[in-house]
DNA sequence: ACTTGTTCTTGAACACGTTCAAATTTGGGG
DNA sequence: CCCCAAATTTGAACGTGTTCAAGAACAAGT
């Protein structure tokens, strides 16, 4: 069977995140991932093309099981603030076993150089399917938001989400409960944000905001 | 005289700035630095504790020359909006020669262990002067800010001005003229955005997200 | 069974950041 | 001028991520 090559690939992977998890980013050296899975350190290297490959390897598993959580959870919630927290939860529940390692996984990911960069080419699926989510959680909303946002909302609550993972990084109180918190704030405003939008005056600078930031993406 | 020391010190640092500058991070290495500098590589030890540190030096030097310019462009300004531009721009062009340099530091400062943490200790004299440049930026503006608002405001322009860096790293347009843009356009709308504080829907809202705001930064 | 081409594996090597004991230089006090 | 303690400097060493030439295991055709 073929099958003994991948066996050995993923015997890398699962050992790699399972020490990312216990000891950390920096204490799990290539050396050690490779004596753990049997292997030689210069074999490793057959499979992942670095280190920084192997944190690529937990980006993606990370977002697939946020992809799963998040499904489930907006099965039963239909208000946006609801949807929104249940999204942004759920993400926190998946990355939690991982907060030691957050910060070096953060420090790898902002490299534009790294695979693991969420703007990167290699992380286009990952990416994708964690917008995916944002707009599962916007278009199912009721009640509905309003239409000239329905577009870029998604994107922008993606953006958030970043934001969010930044702050959690940072946060050091016990089980990051100051994130959960700014999660269950934050998401009730970011929808009743969103009622303003009918407002006359405000409608004008959301116009403008979003004009922008579309003109910058592009 | 006792300047003997210092200048090594001075020279290494100076050396290092140049070189990470010239030709970037990971090609700036400490024995380079050293041999440029004159001195053997452990010696840059004695004066710096790691290269991090000699980061560290640069940012030190990039908020002094920040504080600087932003200080004149505020003395002849007086809209909100102006101002802010003037800031931001300022920041904007004592950075321009790091920007190949830009990710690496990036990626450096957002460790929180690292001294180049903007929010470490290390770091605290050189954020309080930029914090500084935005409450001048802020109290200096005709018509003055929203009295709710004037006590806040400083802190989250920082953090726009953080995201602002940011946007700027990945920025690959020709002399990063898409964040020039973004400052442009963000910072009149900002401005507006503010008068909007005092429509009473708006003002609500607006209360729980400083509310938020204060509670998650305790 | 033998050959051949491919896939997999190894172990030694390299450059890097960093450490450290030892050597050298420096600056005062006798 | 000499001596000593402190400040400075060196060069070799360590562990790291990574590379690579060489070898071992394997699959398939004859």
């Amino acid at each position: 069977m073929a099958a003994k090559s991948e066996q050995t690939r993923q015997k890398l992977a699962e050992v790699a995140l399972r020490m990312f998890r216990e000891i950390g980013f920096e204490k799990t050296t290539m050396r050690a991932i490779a004596a753990e899975a049997g292997v030689s350190a210069g074999n490793a290297y057959y499979y992942f093309e670095s280190k920084d490959s192997l944190v690529h390897e937990l980006y993606v598993q990370v977002q697939a099981e946020h992809a799963e959580r998040a499904a489930g959870a907006l099965a039963t919630t239909g208000g946006l603030a609801e949807r929104l927290k249940a999204v942004l939860h759920a993400g926190l529940d998946v990355m939690a076993p991982y907060h030691r390692f957050g910060a070096d996984f953060v420090a790898t990911a902002i490299r534009p150089t790294s695979p693991v960069n969420p703007f990167s080419t290699a992380s286009n699926p990952a990416r994708e399917a964690s917008l995916e989510i944002f707009r599962q959680a916007v278009d199912g909303a009721r009640p509905a938001v309003p239409k000239k946002l329905r577009s870029d909302l998604p994107e922008l609550l993606w953006l958030c989400y970043m934001g969010v993972t930044l702050f959690w990084v940072y946060d050091t109180s016990d089980g990051q409960q100051r994130t959960r918190r700014l999660v269950d704030g934050a998401a009730p405003l970011i929808a009743r944000g969103l009622g303003l939008a009918r407002v006359p005056g405000v409608g004008k600078v959301l116009d403008d905001v979003l004009n922008l930031s579309r003109s910058v993406r592009s």
